[in-house]
DNA sequence: AAAATAATGCCGTTATAGCAGTAATTTATT
DNA sequence: AATAAATTACTGCTATAACGGCATTATTTT
């Protein structure tokens, strides 16, 4: 995934597109104002239902992938 | 994303289809057994970059998509 | 089936993520 | 261009994630 700073910048850009401050994307997320600024200077740091709370407001979602799962999703399709 | 349940079950298959203990995980991932125990014990709060070394040592990538990170891939293809 | 080996479960401790408050800086208003 | 308002930066404190160690349970070996 994206590495922390790539992470920052994401938020960054999400947040300033929605025509927010830390503060408010802070409250809209029900989280502290000091992990907003924390992930957006790189710190990776960040516990996952947190950071879910904020990328929820910006409407960005997390998904997992790996071989294995593309497989069963694979043989579930060819049941017939 | 997965809810805390799932995201249980994801590393257990995961893990299990690996044929790794816990603690061989834990090692190969540089994490402490402990938090392995908690995840698919369903415990949602472990930190990011944690995470992201266990789902290394899987093969599971965390992919990160937004309407506007398609918007913008869009805008990067059409250029021309 | 006993012994040995391995895996899981759980606990006390420690480092730190996230908190609210305040200072500093930036932006908007008159 | 002062003043006010808002945003960002930083700090000390507290709750807890992650740690290793030990106990228990499961699995394998002889």
């Amino acid at each position: 995934m994206a590495q922390s700073q790539e992470l920052a910048e994401l938020i960054r850009l999400h947040r300033k597109v929605a025509k927010l401050s830390r503060v408010q994307l802070a409250e809209l997320a029900e989280v502290g104002k000091t992990v907003i600024y924390n992930i957006e200077h790189g710190k990776e740091s960040v516990q996952l239902d947190t950071l879910q709370k904020i990328l929820n407001v910006l409407n960005i979602k997390i998904v997992l992938t790996s071989p294995l799962m593309e497989d069963l999703q694979n043989t579930e399709n060819e049941k017939g």
